[in-house]
DNA sequence: GGGCCCGCAGGG
DNA sequence: CCCTGCGGGCCC
């Protein structure tokens, strides 16, 4: 090796990502959007040939005439709106909803909210569909949605027969509130109980904060809802105003029904929309970046396009974890190999890829005696004879360190998310970087460990290092989401590098505290026991999962964490998907095609409509 | 004015 | 793929 060394090229590319994945982040949002096959599109909804039989009620939308992304946060400004130059202003009313849509001030053309459950919602609709809604025009209380049944194919439906969650649209809202991003509202002479609505149409009232959210009992009284304190944070004047500028901060109103609310929620540090002396309302920090892809109509770009979409969901870690693929499972590596040619494999991996190789070498000399130490085993990388290696394999400890930093790391990042009945708050989300952490919330419930915990039970997963005996040595060190300071990893590592050379001693900074440090910007603050994560553990969180610095002291995180990290594939598709495939195999669900939905459940016979397949059952029942 | 019911977009 | 949804035309 030391006659011809070789750059371990997995670990440049980790350092070279860890250290690009700071910056990544930051790019502007404002890039123009075009729309698919928009021209196709006629440009009011309802002239399509289809629409024109059935009326606007059946119409496809219209054409898109802004060029925001589908999820742009904030007001719509002059360069989206190619056509006239002036972005939708404060007060720009249109015919319906249909029409609203096509100017993007509200997307959707039945829901009332446009949002993501992980990723914040961008506008809402006022339009008397909920009866707990309260509009004083700089601010009002607004309703969740959901907790009705839809069944028998109906859009909506006053009366609640559930309660509302946390969760989809709602939650949506939710991360809106927590971060401060401006949300577009706008008004429909629909809500007739508002002085402020329109008289006719819906008007685009310019943007607002959700201040806090919480639940409480609706109106109707038996169900929960979703309340949201919605106040305006616009530079333009309200259209109901006659003043000549936009909104000052306020001061909260005083919500009544705030006594007796549970799972109330407020922003998190400091808005990322914020009121600025002489600027007025602006991002204070970077806008989020929008997550719809920007597809092009042509499959093979899009394809690509459809995979950097992918890729922007994954944390910094999974990234990270990626570059540490084997080669010959592709999966992330399990105790490294690294080969004198600087190739990585699992070492279950490379040392069985030989197994039957040296016999049948030995068969294939006959009889001549050759020593047996000569017969070549190439590496599966490169044509390099890794026989010598192959005699005394060493486990690339400082590999296997990171590697498992990062696994622990990638599964604390699923494990902070907000819980959608609403009694816990968010972590530490504002602060700055808010992409990370959305990604952090994406992660599915806690739910889902009851199957992971079956399946893994038995398995040898890796562990992570906070949990085996020398843990604490160096381990045990808490990774935060946190990327700030540019130069600082840089330097640190190169004096790490230093001592290395000097001392052949244990490094001064353990491999998980460099991933820390690639990856935050930040050495690790926090370690075991830190009180200020014990405090997040909430009351209706009783599972222990999360907060704790310590990751894994408890089996059945430890199972989750390493199952869930370890079956990242490194081509980027999960594998975990299949082994439950697999798993559910055995189990008895599958013998019907379909899955009995609230729909079809009753109604599956003699009717072929799709429509009437999914949404019949309520006359299916009522026709008794 | 109330109920019905449809296509469609978009989330998950 | 299925589910959801504070539309909207039409029929009564």
């Amino acid at each position: 090796m030391a006659s011809q060394p070789r750059i371990n090229s997995a670990l440049v590319e980790v350092i070279r990502m860890a250290k690009v994945s700071k910056n990544a982040n930051s790019a502007g949002s404002t890039a123009a959007v075009h729309y698919i096959r928009n021209d196709d599109r006629p440009e009011k909804a309802f002239t399509t040939e289809r629409a024109k039989k059935t009326g606007k009620a059946n119409a496809s939308s219209g054409q898109i005439f802004v060029t925001i992304a589908p999820d742009h946060f904030g007001p719509i400004l002059a360069e989206n709106d190619p056509k006239r130059n002036i972005g939708v202003r404060v007060g720009e009313t249109w015919e319906d909803r249909l029409e609203c849509r096509q100017w993007g001030a509200h997307f959707p053309h039945v829901a009332g909210i446009a949002g993501q459950s992980s990723y914040g919602a961008q506008s809402v609709a006022l339009s008397g569909g909920y009866e707990d809604d309260e509009d004083h025009g700089e601010w009002f209380l607004y309703t969740g949605s959901g907790g009705r049944d839809l069944s028998g194919n109906k859009r909506t439906n006053k009366e609640q027969s559930f309660d509302q969650k946390f969760e989809k649209m709602n939650a949506a809202l939710r991360i809106s509130c927590l971060r401060g991003y401006p949300v577009r509202v706008v008004r429909s002479h629909k809500e007739k109980r508002s002085s402020y609505a329109p008289e006719s149409g819906v008007r685009y009232d310019g943007v607002y904060r959700i201040e806090k959210c919480w639940r409480k009992v609706g109106i109707q009284g038996k169900y929960k809802v979703c309340r949201y304190l919605f106040v305006r944070c616009d530079n333009e004047p309200a259209p109901w105003t006659s003043d000549d500028h936009g909104d000052r901060p306020r001061p909260l109103p005083k919500i009544k029904e705030l006594q007796g609310a549970t799972d109330v929620t407020e922003r998190k540090g400091r808005p990322a929309w914020d009121y600025d002396e002489k600027e007025g309302w602006k991002w204070m920090v970077p806008p989020p970046i929008s997550k719809k892809p920007i597809l092009t109509g042509d499959p093979e770009t899009d394809k690509q396009v459809r995979k950097m979409a992918k890729r922007a969901h994954m944390t910094v870690a999974e990234k990270l974890l990626k570059e540490f693929g084997c080669s010959i499972c592709w999966k992330v590596i399990k105790e490294p190999l690294t080969t004198p040619c600087a190739h990585n494999f699992c070492k279950t991996c490379l040392l069985g890829s030989y197994d039957s190789q040296s016999s049948m070498r030995e068969r294939s000399r006959g009889g001549r005696t050759l020593r047996a130490q000569k017969i070549v085993k190439k590496c599966p990388s490169c044509p390099t004879d890794i026989c010598d290696f192959l005699e005394n394999p060493q486990i690339n400890r400082e590999m296997m360190e990171l590697i498992e930093s990062l696994q622990c790391k990638a599964v604390e990042e699923s494990d902070t998310k907000v819980t959608s009945d609403g009694s816990n708050d968010a972590e530490e989300c504002a602060d700055g970087d808010s992409e990370e952490d959305d990604s952090a919330m994406e992660k599915e419930d806690d739910i889902s460990l009851n199957d992971e915990e079956q399946g893994t039970a038995g398995d040898k997963k890796t562990e992570c290092p906070d949990d085996d005996s020398d843990a604490n040595a160096d381990g045990s060190v808490k990774i935060l989401v946190d990327i700030k300071e540019e130069n600082q990893p840089a330097k640190k590592l190169k004096a790490d590098d230093a001592e290395k050379g000097k001392t052949d001693k244990k490094t001064k900074m353990s491999a998980p505290e460099v991933v820390a440090v690639l990856v935050e910007g930040n050495t690790a603050k926090q370690t075991k026991g830190s009180k200020g994560a014990e405090n997040k553990e909430n009351k209706q969180q009783p599972k222990k999962r999360k907060g704790d610095v310590v990751i894994a002291t408890n089996a059945a995180k430890k199972i989750k964490s390493s199952a869930a990290v370890e079956d990242l594939d490194v081509r980027g598709t999960p594998v975990r998907e299949t082994r439950k495939n697999g798993e559910a195999a055995g189990s008895p669900v599958v013998s019907s095609g379909r899955r009995v939905t609230r729909g079809s459940a009753n109604a599956s016979e003699a009717d072929d409509s799709p429509a009437r397949r999914t949404r019949s059952r309520a006359r299916a029942d009522g026709g008794l």
